[in-house]
RNA sequence: GGCAGCGUAGCUCAGUGGUAGAGCAGGGGAAUCAUAAUCCCUUGGUCGGGGGUUCAAAUCCCUCCGCUGCUACCA
C-alpha cells in the first residue's frame, strides 16, 4: 500500500493563526492525514513553524525580547493553539532547528558546487538610523505616480504601481520613521532558476491533469512570463548562515532568503521527527531516491504560496543533483475573507484560533470550514453564515438523529440494540443508497474536494432522517413490535456508521456518537474507514448490547451569541 | 499598466456544447421518536452587459463592466 506523505504550508511565526490560514492550509491537511490514516495508510503528516526574516525580527524587537526567545514562545503558543483544534500531525517542527540548518546548507552546496549559484552585487536600502538594511516593502514615500504619501517600497497600495524603493520620493523607513537612509551595494547569492525553464514545464506539464486549475495556472504564469534567477540571501541576522565554503567566504554574516529555508523544512521536520522518535536514517525513506517510491506526496496551501512550491522549491530539488521526492499533488486554496473584507493578522481583523476555540469547540469550526473551504473562489466567513450551518446540518440533521434513535431506544427498548425481526425492502433500499453515497463521498475525500465531499456527508445523514421517518419506529412499537425493532436496529447501525464517515472531520465529536454505541476499538485514536460492503457496515451492531443516550451533541448557536460575537470581533459594518 | 482567478436563485455554491441545479432562507402540508428537531411538496434565475460561432451556448470566440489577487526583497 502507497505511503502517504502530507505536509501542510509553515505557518509564520508571527502571531496565532486566523481561520483562512487555518482552512487554507493546516486544517484541510490534518482531514486528509485523517482521511489517509483512517483508511489504512502509513501516512507522515507534518508541519513546523516558519520562523526566520525581517518581520520576525522587528516583532521580537517590538516585544523587547531576543528573536530565539520570542520564536520559542510563539512556536509553543501556535503548537498550543492548533493542538485545541486537533491537528494530529506526526511532527510540529521549526524551521530554526539544527536539522534544517544542515539540510539547507547541504543543499546551498549543491546548488554551488553544481553552478546553479551565482553572486551578484545589489543595491539594497540601509537605514543608519535602524542599523540594518530594510527589505523594499519597509521603505515607504511618496508615491511618483499617483503622489500618495505612504507608498512601500516594492507597490503604491494607492495606484497599485509596482515601484522600485530608489523610485520614492522623500523615502523613509517604515520601522523607525527615519529618513537617515541611504543605498548600499550589497552581495547575494542568486539561484538560476532561468535554466530550469524545460525541466520546469515538462514537471508542471505532467501535472496538468493532477492539479486545480488555480494551481497549474499559477505556476504555468511564472513560465509564461519568463522566469527570471532568485536572490536566496538576505542582510538580516536571524535565518541559516550561508556557509563559508560558499563563493570563497563572500557571503559572510548573510542568511539564507526565508523562502529558500522554508520549504527545505518540510524535509527537515521530517528528519526532527525521526530524532525525536528514535528512529534514526528511517526519515531518508519518506524522501529520497528508490525507497521513497511507494510515497506519494501531498502539499496543502493557500494561493499565495502556490509559486514557492511549483517553482522555487523543485528548482531547488532539481539542482541538487539528488534524487530528493517533488510534490505530487499540490492542494492549492482561495482567501477566505472576514464579511466583505480581509482576515489581517497585523490588523488583528477577524477570528483567530485562540479566540475561536473560547467560543466553541474545535469541531463545529472543523465542520463548517471544510463545508464551505474557498476552494475555487475567494469566499467570505460571517456569523450568520457560520450558525445557520451549526444549526441545521449539525445540530438538526445529525445531532437530533443521533439524538431521536438513542432516546427512543432507550425509552421502548430497554436501551439495548433489539434484535427482532429482519431486514426487508426498505433497509434493502436504504443499504442500497448509502452503498452509492459512501463510494462517492470517498471518491470526492481522494479527489480532495472538500465541498462536495461534505455536501456527500450530509445527505447521508438526510438520508438516515428519511428511512426513519418511512420506518416510523414510533407507530409500530403499538401494533407490531419486531417492525419497531428492525427500524431501531438499522438507526443504531447508522449512528455507528455516521461516527465512522465523520472522524477526518470532527475526530472529538465522531468519538463521542461512537461512544454512545459502542467504544472505539484498538487504542481508540483511529476510528477506521467502513472499507466494507454497507450490508454488513449497518447490520453488524450485536442484538442484545447496552447502548446511551448522549447528551445534546451540538448546542445551537443563538442570536443573542451571534449578536455578542460580532461585537466582540467586528461584524459586517467593521470591514 | 500586465497577468491570473472569479461573476449562475434573496444567501452559499454545483454545473465546460444538448430541456438551468443543490443546500439554506421563503410558502404549503404530514408526522409526533427527537435539541420545535424531522419528512414531503413548492415559489424563485434574460447564468455580469453586448456581439459572434453553432442545429443547439452558463459552457467555445471577441469585447466591455465589476470584484479579488499576483507583479519576483512581506511571508
Amino acid at each position: 500500500m502507497e505511503r502517504i506523505l502530507i505536509t501542510s504550508a509553515l505557518p509564520y511565526i508571527n502571531g496565532i493563526k486566523h481561520l483562512g490560514t487555518l482552512v487554507g492550509s493546516m486544517l484541510s491537511a490534518d482531514v486528509f492525514a485523517r482521511f489517509k490514516k483512517a483508511r489504512g495508510h502509513e501516512v507522515l503528516f507534518l508541519c513546523a513553524t516558519d520562523e526566520h526574516g525581517t518581520p520576525t525580527e522587528l516583532a521580537a524587537m517590538e516585544a523587547g525580547k531576543d528573536v530565539r526567545t520570542f520564536c520559542d514562545e510563539q512556536h509553543l503558543l501556535q503548537k498550543a493553539a492548533c493542538e485545541k483544534f486537533d491537528l494530529g500531525w506526526d511532527h510540529f517542527g521549526r524551521s530554526s532547528s539544527p536539522q534544517n540548518k544542515e539540510l539547507t546548507q547541504h543543499f546551498a552546496r549543491q546548488l554551488w558546487k553544481n553552478g546553479f549559484l551565482e553572486v551578484r552585487t545589489t543595491k539594497q536600502v540601509y537605514s543608519n538610523a535602524d542599523g540594518r538594511f530594510l527589505p523594499d516593502r519597509y521603505v515607504i514615500g511618496t508615491c511618483p505616480h499617483c503622489g500618495y504619501e505612504k507608498a512601500r517600497g516594492d507597490q503604491c497600495e494607492n495606484c497599485t504601481r509596482v515601484l522600485d524603493p530608489i523610485d520614492l520620493i522623500k523615502p523613509r523607513s517604515a520601522v523607525s520613521g527615519s529618513d537617515d537612509i541611504e543605498i548600499r551595494d550589497s552581495t547575494h547569492l542568486f539561484l538560476k532558476q532561468s535554466e530550469f525553464v524545460p525541466q520546469l514545464r515538462q514537471w508542471i506539464d505532467s501535472h496538468k491533469n493532477e492539479w486545480s486549475n488555480i494551481v497549474y495556472s499559477i505556476a504555468n504564469k511564472w513560465l509564461e512570463e519568463g522566469l527570471q534567477d532568485r536572490g536566496i540571501t538576505r542582510d538580516v541576522d536571524w535565518g541559516v548562515p550561508v556557509p563559508d565554503d560558499i563563493a570563497d567566504g563572500k557571503l559572510k554574516g548573510k542568511v539564507f532568503y526565508v523562502w529558500f529555508d522554508a520549504p527545505i523544512e518540510y524535509i527537515g521536520a521530517t528528519k526532527e521527527w525521526a530524532d525525536a522518535n528514535g528512529k534514526g536514517n528511517s526519515w531518508k525513506s519518506w524522501w529520497y531516491g528508490e525507497e521513497s517510491k511507494d510515497v506519494r506526496y501531498y502539499e496543502f496551501m493557500g494561493k499565495d504560496n502556490v509559486p514557492f512550491h511549483t517553482v522555487g522549491f523543485p528548482v531547488t530539488i532539481m539542482g541538487s543533483g539528488e534524487p530528493w521526492k517533488l510534490v505530487d499533488q499540490i492542494k492549492g486554496f482561495n482567501w477566505l475573507n472576514y464579511y466583505s473584507g480581509k482576515f489581517s493578522t497585523s490588523e488583528h481583523r477577524g477570528v483567530f484560533m485562540d479566540s475561536a476555540i473560547e467560543i466553541l469547540p474545535a469541531d463545529y469550526w472543523r465542520y463548517y470550514l471544510m463545508a464551505n473551504a474557498p476552494e475555487s473562489s475567494d469566499s467570505s466567513f460571517t456569523f450568520e453564515h457560520f450558525a445557520s450551518v451549526v444549526n441545521k446540518d449539525l445540530a438538526d440533521v445529525l445531532g437530533n438523529f443521533v439524538n431521536r434513535i438513542t432516546k427512543f431506544c432507550v425509552a421502548r427498548f430497554d436501551g439495548k440494540v433489539p434484535g427482532e425481526g429482519e431486514y426487508g425492502d426498505e433497509e434493502k433500499a436504504l443499504i442500497a443508497e448509502m452503498e452509492k453515497r459512501f463510494a462517492q463521498y470517498t471518491a470526492y475525500f481522494e479527489a480532495i474536494e472538500y465541498r462536495k465531499a461534505l455536501a456527500e456527508l450530509r445527505a447521508i445523514w438526510v438520508a438516515g432522517n428519511e428511512y426513519l421517518t418511512r420506518a416510523a419506529p414510533w407507530t409500530h412499537i403499538k401494533t407490531d413490535r419486531a417492525k419497531a425493532a428492525v427500524a431501531v436496529r438499522m438507526g443504531l447501525n447508522l449512528v455507528h456508521l455516521f461516527a465512522h464517515l465523520a472522524w477526518p472531520i470532527m475526530p472529538t465529536m465522531a468519538k463521542k456518537i461512537h461512544e454512545a454505541i459502542q467504544p472505539v476499538a484498538g487504542d481508540g485514536k483511529i476510528i477506521p474507514w467502513p472499507d466494507m460492503p454497507m450490508a454488513k457496515e449497518l447490520d453488524d451492531l450485536e442484538p442484545g448490547m447496552a447502548i446511551h443516550a448522549p447528551d445534546v451533541l451540538f448546542a445551537k448557536i443563538t442570536d443573542e451569541q451571534i449578536a455578542e460575537w460580532t461585537a466582540r470581533f467586528g461584524g459586517a459594518d467593521s470591514a
